[in-house]
DNA sequence: ATATTTGTCAACCATATGGTTAAACTGAAT
DNA sequence: ATTCAGTTTAACCATATGGTTGACAAATAT
């Protein structure tokens, strides 16, 4: 504890901005709401946090670094593929289960401001696919695995996982289930994702 | 020609609507910008929409009126799974890559205001899984496909297709690409995801 | 005890925004 | 030429919204 203030009030603001921006995105929210969300006066939100975008900013970095050890299980882990595919299944969907507003924020930021993920890209601990590439490329080497571009395997792996949370409404209509239902199906989809691509890329 | 007007300036508005809310969202759209984009007086929007409520709900209805056909080829077809899923993963990414605004927007919209889908659910052409369902159990049955829930698959099928568009600034980070490279990905999925869906599921 | 910093609040401000109005224009029918 | 419905515009309006201020309280330091 050097200098670390973490006010109490700062910490209150921060997680009621997570709400109501998760909820509503960045120009859903309106600061007000936040306020009251934090049972708390508006001009504390810009004593703490200056101005909506930097607070904004707090809580997207906040979730991107919820999201992105995630992702580096599967790119950087030591254990061989089929295993990686396993865990990082089972593993994603419990984790995303319990914030089911997490993948939607994020992508739906990122797609209103692309430029945003450069400076997410600085940072260390960004996911990167590079040693995931030459994991692949040994595993189809030693006949392991059917010949499959890196690239193409892993954003296949993201699709299967993530697209059911971030497209839920349409999905519930589609397949037409109620919430209860849907819940169940993600749950199964634990294991199903994970044999679904072991299946498919097994030689 | 009953009653239809259909007067030019009712779909340049539509028109600069469409590009506007796709791009920035409900929440994140001017009426200004809109009229801007039309090269058009403000008042002129509702003159003709009434309310940005209602000008939104007709790019709304207009672009899934656009995507709901794309997915009752893949539910409703008369050609085996095999086929419609070689051919649905071709036609999809094609269509899409001529409108890349379309699912995420879509899908942020319903995530915004999930009543929304009931709305649409009403409509006569709204994708409905029922029929799918039944032929991949017989498909299943007479041993063409390993077991696996209809529900599921199509979850897989839909993931696989629509969420590269959706997360595409993400993936270019992860994967570390550029525009152009992200172009030829997407194209080479025209095949790939079909290859990866069949493998996955042929007995 | 006193001064100083930090935290909190109600009231306020400037601007943006969706929406309205009343007047003016247009072009076809009379 | 006049009328009239449909169209277009500039000027407005009420409210919402992000942000600021100044007074005051509560800690914290001297």
């Amino acid at each position: 504890m050097t200098k670390t203030k973490d006010s109490k009030t700062e910490h209150i603001i921060l997680d009621a901005a997570k709400r109501v921006f998760q909820n509503k995105g960045m120009d859903g929210a309106r600061m007000q709401e936040i306020a009251d969300e934090a049972q708390i006066n508006k001009a504390m939100l810009h004593y703490y946090y200056r101005s909506k975008q930097l607070l904004f900013e707090a809580v997207f970095k906040n979730a991107f670094a919820l999201l992105a050890p995630q992702l580096n299980s599967i790119l950087n882990d030591e254990s061989s593929v089929e295993e990686k595919i396993r865990n990082f299944t089972s593993n994603y969907i419990s984790f995303i289960s319990k914030h089911p507003y997490l993948p939607t924020f994020i992508i739906q930021e990122l797609n209103r401001n692309p430029d945003f993920v450069l400076q997410m890209k600085e940072k260390k601990g960004f996911p990167n696919i590079e040693k995931f590439k030459k994991q692949i490329d040994v595993e189809i080497r030693e006949g392991i695995l059917k010949p499959i571009k890196a690239e193409q395997l892993f954003i296949n792996i993201m699709a299967l996982n993530i697209f059911p949370f971030v497209a839920s409404p349409l999905i519930k209509a589609f397949v037409n289930i109620d919430d209860k239902a849907f819940k169940q199906l993600v749950e199964d989809r634990k294991t199903e994702v994970a044999d679904f691509i072991i299946n498919s890329i097994k030689a």
